[in-house]
DNA sequence: CGTGCGCTTGACTTTTTTCAATAAAGGTGG
DNA sequence: CCACCTTTATTGAAAAAAGTCAAGCGCACG
């Protein structure tokens, strides 16, 4: 597949007009990686930003003693490490892919220049960094106002609005990393959907999940309350 | 005082030449406002965004049950509510004045055309919104990583940093406010500063903090620790 | 001088983590 | 295709951390 047609996939890279899209073409670098490799990691220098072709990626932070929060998934489209460019220059997370992927490279400089020359670009960024923070916050209010069953009804209710509200999803990443991205660590997760399960709110089975009794688990999820 | 010395003094229109300046003293609006004005609230639409001029004032989420988590305490010269000028059109969460303040408003659309003609703003505008993604992820951190010991040693580690490394500060919010801004309630805060205190890693007197082992508070903060 | 709000402290409860053991699942190489 | 090995998931029992409820103190403000 060419650089072409991969950006053309991008959003952010919408309403650009020709030219300006043979600009950005003209300074990407493209490059294939294994599973589990790590891009950058927390503290490194950020010599530019990336956008990822395919395959996912996982951004995180990690405790002295080993403890994992997720801090986003991306998958294809989706552009990360964009911190680093506009303020400070030390990533403040780490990134490791999840999968094989093909991950987009543009050089700070060059890409700073097109984002100068190009209002549109400029605001697309502004868009990415904002839909960040609200992903962040509501992340805070998450981890500091709701209890671990909050935070799972909340996500599981979360992937099925994203499929458009089907009530039969599947879990796109293993329970571990759902566990790290939640805040909590497996056995609690582990704990909780089985309880959930119990108690008739969902079924499960590996990585299905169906919704049995969406009122409460929205109950729960707003709530943040108890199970 | 004049807009004119009020902008002056706002990093966020440095680098900004005469003319733009003067364009965006003519769109802003100033307003006077006492303690406990609430600015905007959770949901409500974002018709434009604000710098304080002067005073104080938190962005904050509530839970149902009423716990608060604060997400900032801004000061004068710093931009607040930008987030919903760039994506979706609601703000994510709410404010509220600490004391009598004045705030800048930005109507929406005036700002946006300001933004498109004007790349230097947007590159200011882009290093904001940088920076408070930065502040989440410490937090999001914090909130996963530490416990709240760890958290109240890494906060007073902060505010000694401000202040050019001080060992004397004092707390410029309430106890309780400060609680709610490390994701914990007031009693255990209390207990937290108790302990520090009679471990001989601080001394405390009201709102005036001493530390006594900086060492020790830095490896709390580091390892997340317990107490 | 009283009232209220913020702060502290104690006893108790709840939630979550830790540690440990086992079971299941997935990928690899013979 | 199967056996093996590593990773992932589940479960129990015990410990720890933080939150709840309740009471009391002190200080600021009216």
């Amino acid at each position: 597949m060419n650089l072409q047609r991969i950006l053309s996939m991008v959003p952010f890279f919408d309403g650009l007009p020709e030219n300006q899209l043979a600009q950005v073409e003209g300074i990407a670098v493209i490059r294939e990686v294994p599973k589990g490799t790590v891009v950058f990691s927390e503290g490194d220098e950020g010599e530019g930003f990336y956008v990822l072709a395919s395959g996912r990626i996982k951004i995180f932070k990690l405790s002295p003693d080993g403890k994992e929060q997720i801090l986003h998934i991306f998958g294809p489209g989706e552009p990360f490490g964009e911190v680093a460019l506009f303020s400070g220059k030390h990533f403040p997370a780490g990134s490791q892919t999840l999968e094989a992927a093909r991950i987009l490279f543009f050089p700070r400089e060059a890409f700073l220049s097109l984002i100068k020359a190009n209002p549109e670009l400029a605001l697309n960024m502004l868009a990415v960094l904002s839909v960040r923070l609200r992903i962040f916050t509501r992340m805070v209010e998450n981890l500091s106002l709701k209890e671990v069953p909050g935070r799972v009804a909340a996500h599981i209710l979360y992937l099925s609005d994203r499929l458009g509200g089907t009530s039969s999803l599947e879990l796109d990443i293993t329970k571990s990393q759902l566990a790290a991205l939640l805040g909590t660590i497996p056995e609690t997760l582990s704990r909780i959907l089985g309880r959930m399960s119990s108690r008739g709110l969902i079924s499960i089975d590996g990585a299905s999940i169906r919704i049995l009794d969406r009122e409460e688990l929205e109950f729960l999820a707003a709530s943040g309350g108890k199970l």
